[in-house]
DNA sequence: ATTTTTATGTTAATTAACAAACAATATTGC
DNA sequence: GCAATATTGTTTGTTAATTAACATAAAAAT
């Protein structure tokens, strides 16, 4: 049974635990680890355990081993090609934190926009028109893929990646993308983000 | 009794709801709009139900009434002014997304970098100083935040936004930020986001 | 006017997530 | 070598969230 946000702790603390080995620790404690992570150590050990990780009885977590596994199990002891489609202000932005700050093993390897003024290279990576997805799919074996088009193409552009063998999608457009039930796709919405945190303090002054 | 993923959900049918508007449409039922948002018509009636918001029977909901209820709830009848702390590849983006896709009266209206580089108007916004956090903070009424900055960097500016007043932080840096209880926190982690999906695919293979 | 239909709104039931408690065990100290 | 301690890992309990079911009522149809 997958559960959703255990799998966003567990990749919390892989962060939390690269922050320690770079400051030199070799070992951690799930208090340590809870409490970096803003959960409780409770909360760590069942996060582990559901994925058969474990731990040493009055020793803690070794995090050097602690970060293998856990690389293993999102599968970034590989190379993850993705591809972004759209070029507007979030498409250059994501770009330019290319290897930086994408993922672990992760790189933009194609950008794609209808504007053929944007099909250059000028973003860091080389920007394609849309009619280039096929290709470049099978190209560089891509699977997952980042839309930042506005929220009118979002639904297009998503059939058109879907039929081309995409089966895992970050869309950033404000819309709930249909798609079937094999392909993954996670949504992030800078509006309804913004606007949540405005519904609690409007909450305050009442 | 707030639940976030349903303050998440009515944000979302917000969305839908303008969007049924433009296309000419004055009424809406739980079947269209749930389809149209990824949920049940169940939890549509439950999300409203749980705010008190009614439709009618057979009728369905009055699109125009319903959006008026929704924009009074999360104080969108009301401007907010918002800062952004990190002029970087994603504090740049959402700069000049300003106005378009912050949010329903959100204005970002001051950005500020350490970098006197950045200090300058070419982001469709001013950037200042760390220092004017302050008196900016003040002189625009301004109780929300968005920190771009790199992780080392995010808890000391966060510190100094809590100390000078403010009660929402929207956060992309990739840590957890210890702040008082009644700071409410929304974090936005690209990596993770991206991860978790590779998670999925990894799965599927074995 | 009466029946049928259809969509709401609320209650009940199920499922999932979280929190806490406790048992097990390795290490340390005496 | 034995007791005390500290930390893991699992179980149990509790709370929250989703799903499903059903009663209600308005509108439409006959």
């Amino acid at each position: 049974m997958i559960i959703k946000s255990n799998i966003k702790r567990l990749l919390q603390y892989r962060l939390c635990l690269v922050k320690f080995k770079d400051l030199g620790f070799t070992k951690i404690y799930s208090y340590n680890l809870g409490n970096e992570a803003g959960v409780s150590p409770e909360q760590v050990r069942k996060d582990f355990s559901i994925y058969g990780i474990t731990g040493n009885k009055k020793a803690g977590y070794n995090i050097k081993e602690l970060l293998i596994v856990l690389n293993r199990l999102f599968g970034m002891d590989q190379i993850h090609n993705v591809i972004l489609i759209g070029m507007g202000n979030m498409g250059k932005a994501l770009a330019n934190y290319n290897n930086q700050f994408i993922g672990q093993n992760v790189y933009i390897v194609a950008g794609f926009d209808m504007d053929p003024a944007k099909q250059n290279k000028k973003f860091g990576i080389p920007v394609f028109p849309m009619d280039k997805l096929d290709e470049l799919i099978k190209g560089f074996e891509v699977s997952t893929a980042i839309i930042t088009v506005p929220a009118s193409a979002a639904q297009n552009v998503c059939n058109n990646l879907v039929e081309n063998g995409i089966k895992g999608i970050l869309n950033f457009a404000p819309i709930v993308l249909k798609a079937p039930d094999n392909v993954i796709i996670n949504n992030i919405n800078l509006s309804t983000e913004i606007e949540s945190i405005l519904y609690y303090l409007n909450q305050r002054k009442s």
